[in-house]
DNA sequence: CATATATCGGAACGATTGTTCCGATATGAT
DNA sequence: ATCATATCGGAACAATCGTTCCGATATATG
């Protein structure tokens, strides 16, 4: 028998740990103390895997990061997703994702805020790969909110007559400035406040 | 002659740099590189002393940035207050203000940001002396928005009968937005439709 | 059961981290 | 000019950094 096709049929150990459970816990890690703050050691000791299982399976820590931010993006953006497409009126559903960001962040006591903002504002700057993340990732959601405010408009609900496209990029600056308030807060009026204002520009 | 005034007669070599200068240098490096993303190395190679007058003069790493954050919001709640002084309309000062922020993180090619906000993002939520200094900050920006604010209101150029102390916060939430927007952008039409929207909630 | 090979724990690497220390240098007051 | 002392450059420190490597272990297939 060929040896590539050995390769193909003779299998060998399994992992011992779930890959996605594991690139979780490093989510948390990365998203607490940010990535010049996480250290090698501090990911071996929280992700409960050895150095070299590390390494064989998500690369060097740069690597990792990225994989770890990707995930995040993916299940953070999941949930406005889900929320946008639960058919409610266009200003209910602003209304919605912005008291879902905030409930969030007030119900994290370690106030680790948003990976990708932390990421947007201690890693993108310095750092191609992320910053083409935050960019891809920030088109995004302000396509999305563009979409639902584009609606609420046709329909009449949302009466403000500006460009869409300006109300989108408001409206998503508002929540990254909660992103960053909630980095040293946690009093839940200020954020009603913030949102109560943020909104009324819609009507 | 007894020792202790000694001790103030005795004079010695002279430092052979700028205290304020070097430390404006400081607060460049920290600005650029985060605080974990700065080494002590990056430091001497930058500040151009040496590794011990830097320790004599600044004290280790942490004090170092401390005093560069100080020093930073020194100047940059001067250049606020020096706008609000010039007894401009309320929503004018408002907006100057915004403009200033705004074509401050524009022209910095380097997409340094805020160094407050960086340190809000980075260093903040895991180092109570930088967490008591950002809380203090942002207290006193939300009272200088507030001021102005309660001011239009009351003769009557501000039409929005909403709480001033919510239209502070709402704000500065969107100076603190537009400061992590910068991080990733420098598209100044993005800027001008939030300004132009977040000043229309003062109408 | 035997085999091949991926995974694992842990030692080890050189580089860099923040910090300290010391001898040489420079300087203002006597 | 002498003196006392703060400043300076650079060597040196232990600790930690990110990364590599190796022998032992475990397991799906033949």
């Amino acid at each position: 028998m060929p040896y590539i096709a050995k390769l193909f049929l003779v299998m060998a150990r399994t992992k011992d740990f779930d890959e996605n459970e594991v690139l979780n816990k490093a989510v948390n890690l990365f998203w607490l103390k940010g990535y010049n703050g996480t250290s090698m050691q501090d990911l071996v000791d929280g992700l409960g895997i050895s150095r070299s299982s590390l390494y064989d399976t998500y690369g060097d820590k740069h690597t990792l990061f990225i994989k770890a931010l990707e995930s995040y993006q993916s299940t953070a953006s999941g949930k406005i997703c889900q929320i946008i497409s639960s058919v409610l009126p266009a200003k209910e559903t602003i209304k919605q994702i912005l008291e879902y960001i905030s409930s969030g962040l007030l119900n994290d006591q370690t106030h680790k805020g948003c990976f990708m903002v932390n990421a947007e504002v201690e890693v993108a700057p310095h750092d191609r790969q992320v910053n083409e993340m935050i960019c891809q990732n920030d088109q995004q959601v302000e396509d999305a909110f563009y979409l639902v405010i584009k609606k609420g408009q046709d329909t009449g609900e949302i009466t403000n007559p500006q460009d869409a496209r300006a109300l989108a990029r408001f409206t998503f600056n508002t929540v990254k400035g909660m992103r960053v308030t909630a980095k040293s807060t946690n009093d839940k009026a200020v954020f009603d406040d913030i949102i109560k204002l943020a909104m009324s520009v819609l009507d």
